[in-house]
DNA sequence: CAATCTCGTTGATGTAACTCAAGCTTTTCC
DNA sequence: GGAAAAGCTTGAGTTACATCAACGAGATTG
């Protein structure tokens, strides 16, 4: 099918096909080329800073001190870790999972650059969910009394906190419509119309991605076993609606899964 | 069974049985007679001014102007509204829900005396989901603007609305889990469990309860039809784990059902 | 006080998705 | 570079829940 070159799925600046495999080392270089900040971050369209002028900007940025690096497959945080900070994501992609007492693990989420992340361990103090990365990633720390601080005097970033927030419940309300009503191919159709709207967003291609997650992680998200998922994309290929190669998705036909998601299966 | 008398479900002034039916008619009086105000509301330890000290109080006190009464089975605010306020409920019950175009529904949750309903509107100033009274419910509704101008001066009013947010946040979470993990048994015990837990906190027996909610409204909360849900209610009563008449539910052995969501069927 | 409507129960039948299993491909790691 | 592990696909058989349907009990209304 296409030529098994790799793509970066969030740096921006890999928007164009690159030829290396994914690795760190190009953004090792990058972080010391250029100086890290809010006002020349790629993200900050989608991130934090969103309505702040230069000066509340300034202010921001300055209280993001540490800029953990996060290797694929190891926890930016973990469930009973306490929360200090909420992080916004730089660079890569992290899924956030809670499991019960009893064993049973539940994919709550996929987290993208311009992301915030972490919003669960307000509630306790204690976060509740492990928030892995499932590829190399870079967060920024907003540690969250500096931002409680500065969102008493900066009436923005106080709403902004509020709207990431609110914006965070009603995705969820999304996800239970999703698991308590739809069918499978519904799912795995509003799933990855999702991704790549998300993705599109951040300047990408509304066509082609690579997921990052395996099928098991993403039938975990989706309430459906990895073998469902799998054969599911099989359909869909089968069907003309996609081409998958392992992980990377050709959208042929959005308007199909559209109108799967849609649940008009015919006309 | 037990005698045909009628609970109420959150007014605390009722925790013992009352003969009297459910009306609206003994809330009027009491509206009356008590003057309204944080301070003497029965709910204070529950909703908005917990940590505040007595003047801090008082500007939320002075806030709420409007304490709308929604009537059993009309709307609170519905999708497409205007966000103004969030809304703290005095007495009463309530379900949230939201519908796709294509017409799915989905209970996202039920609300309670002390609970904080609205929330979702924050994020596009829109409301996103109706908010449907299940019976007579009376709530304080709190001016958003108004919050957020006093939280920019109380911190702890402040970290409070984060709290609540996130708890939003993590219950939601909670909720994935049930829906993607859980089998109808499981589902179903887990949703009675924290029904009376959650009444419990409210001074209420922790094995008597009536649902406010019908087989439709907790299968749709619980991505079940209401035949399953009335087959597993009738599943636990030969069990013994509960009797049922109609919607008076009570709970025998408390113990079989935490079994059933821990996931451990036998022993 | 019928008549209607809403809600709940139960049974019979169907099916979407799960489970178990085998084989294949890709990645990881010594 | 070869072995082991992890991830993916596909098939066969099973099952938990949905669907369809009938009926009964309360509540509501004219």
């Amino acid at each position: 099918m296409s030529v098994s070159t790799t793509f970066f799925v969030l740096d921006r600046s890999a928007k164009v096909v690159s030829s290396q495999p994914l690795s760190a080392t190009g953004a090792k270089v990058d972080r010391h080329l250029i100086k890290i900040a809010c006002s020349n971050c790629n993200m900050r369209e989608l991130c934090m800073p969103i309505g702040l002028d230069a000066d509340e900007l300034k202010r921001v940025d300055e209280l993001v001190t540490k800029r953990p690096f996060v290797k694929r497959g190891s926890a930016l945080f973990r469930a009973g870790d306490k929360f200090t900070a909420m992080y916004a994501i730089r660079s890569g992609f992290l899924k956030t999972c809670i499991t019960s007492e009893d064993g049973r693990a539940q994919v709550t989420g996929f987290q993208m650059a311009g992301e915030i992340i972490g919003l669960d361990g307000i509630a306790t103090d204690l976060h509740t969910c492990d928030a892995i990365a499932l590829e190399d990633t870079e967060v920024c720390a907003l540690p969250f009394e500096r931002i409680e601080e500065i969102a008493r005097e900066v009436k923005a970033l106080q709403h902004h906190v509020h709207k990431i927030m609110s914006r965070e419940i009603v995705r969820e309300h999304g996800v239970m419509l999703l698991l308590g009503n739809m069918r499978a191919e519904e799912r795995l159709a509003a799933f990855l119309l999702n991704l790549v709207q998300r993705l599109h967003a951040r300047g990408f291609s509304s066509s082609d991605l690579v997921l990052r997650m395996t099928r098991e992680e993403i039938g975990s998200y989706l309430g459906l076993t990895l073998e469902t998922v799998s054969r599911t994309f099989s359909k869909f290929a089968d069907d003309g609606i996609i081409t998958v190669n392992q992980r990377q998705v050709h959208i042929q036909n959005a308007d199909a899964l559209k109108r799967l998601v849609s649940h008009e299966p015919c006309h």
